[in-house]
DNA sequence: CCGCAATTGCGTACAACGTACTCAGTGGAG
DNA sequence: CTCCACTGAGTACGTTGTACGCAATTGCGG
């Protein structure tokens, strides 16, 4: 009887919430390695060659461990993932935000996160469905919905933020997407400018795509450098932002 | 002598550009299946389980094929899925815009967005940095960037629909953010509450966390449904884009 | 100070993945 | 008709994440 369910293995993934475990318990012998230097090497493996190149054999190496050795330490490579997506949130400094002028804090936290995106494009392969609750990524969001806090309710809130965070993670992956493909493709600038331009060509040249023929244009001389098209949109944006203000709120017209 | 390069095998990931690879050459015995029909099934699993879920084996299986058929119809995994993402695009329906009114063209443009999106929640584990270069995806182009075109500088027109776009995947993102999270999860919904909210809980009652606590309390109790918030949103974003424009083209006040 | 038990690093092993290679069979072009 | 470019698919390989087990190490109760 009661065959079924007998050996307890119903699901196949445990699920792990890696921010209740914690590091070290004690007793035993003291550990070689630890959490913050495994997830720094994955970085820098993912900085230099892809967050595909960072397994756990490789990082286990960069650091001169057996490969089974980072168990002790993380769950699962999901889990890593998610220790280093906060440390990079950790990147983005906020100290002394909110300080009072709105735009010039929700400035520096749009120039910190497109800094962050250019310096560890990887992130882009990440972007998990919920925000991750690390100690990083919880600071930030004290710190930056702090900013209007107090100006706005909480849902506007929510959603004007939404609107910057979208706007400066489009704007990077415009910015990361032709050096991110080329490294993936592993070829050679030249091979990959000559195959991917090739069709483009056809395509401007075919004269079906009048519009698509314009950016392609636009975006082969561009106008404007790309701090000041980011600039610009940002200006935009929290323009936008200052529209969703109460009119008691506006200190610099 | 010129031993170097002889091989030719010089890069190990063959770069193939899928919209310039045709599927069926000549001669030869008739092909079983097609790469629409590929791509359908593979739609098909990803959607009921998830991206990760379909693989060659499986799509292979779900349409009564070898595994290594697929290969005749598709060079690489990562080409099916750049198929995947552009009959996506297919989805949304623009028959008729550019059509005068904008606004109006702009809405139905991120409502169909977003009723992709939610139909489909794996593809924001796809989300390539380069747009990519299908039928879908270059029509939808054509479509979406002519509502403005002539009403603003192409480079402009990139930014407001990049801030468009922007907007309505981070809206979306959100939604689908607590359903894909327990699916990937892979346990119960009353254990899988037991388990997160535990965590939030505690950081809600350490006190430490004022801002986060509101979210926490407006995400349990939300005053607006999804959809009115997404309309009020995109209101705003739109309200933004009216403010880019010249002050001759102001249709709708 | 001495064992005991908890915990370490890590070698071995396995299942699942993408996909290279191979080959018998098929069917349009000459 | 013959020919050969093409088909579907079986087998096999390299790489991945990770379960398991074992010898070595060390803090703690006595």
């Amino acid at each position: 009887m009661y065959a079924i369910g007998e050996e307890e293995t119903v699901g196949d993934a445990e699920y792990v919430n890696i921010w209740t475990l914690p590091e070290r318990p004690a007793r035993g012998p003291k550990p070689v390695y630890s959490r913050a230097q495994i997830t720094e090497a994955a970085i820098r493996i993912a900085d230099a060659e892809g967050l595909e190149a960072a397994t756990m054999r490789r990082i286990a190496a960069e650091i001169g461990a057996g490969a089974m050795s980072l168990y002790r330490y993380v769950p699962s490579r999901d889990n890593l993932i998610e220790l280093m997506a906060d440390r990079l949130m950790g990147e983005i400094d906020l100290t002394g935000v909110p300080s009072g002028d709105w735009r010039a804090d929700l400035t520096r936290y749009a120039d910190g996160l497109r800094a962050m995106w250019r310096a560890h494009p990887w992130i882009a392969a990440v972007q998990r469905s919920l925000p991750g609750l690390g100690p990083n990524q919880l600071l930030l969001i004290e710190r930056l919905m702090g900013v209007l806090d107090p100006l706005v309710p909480i849902d506007e809130n929510l959603g004007l933020m939404a609107l910057l965070n979208g706007y400066v993670e489009g704007a990077v992956r415009e910015e990361i997407s032709a050096a991110e493909e080329l490294r993936r493709s592993g070829l050679s600038e030249a091979e990959w400018m000559a195959r991917g331009h090739a069709h483009v060509d056809r395509l401007v040249k075919s004269g079906d795509y009048p519009i698509f023929t314009k950016i392609v244009m636009e975006a082969r001389r561009p106008h404007l450098s790309r701090d000041d098209q980011f600039r610009h949109g940002l200006r935009r944006v929290l323009d936008c932002v200052a529209a969703a203000l109460p009119p008691t709120a506006q200190p610099a017209g």
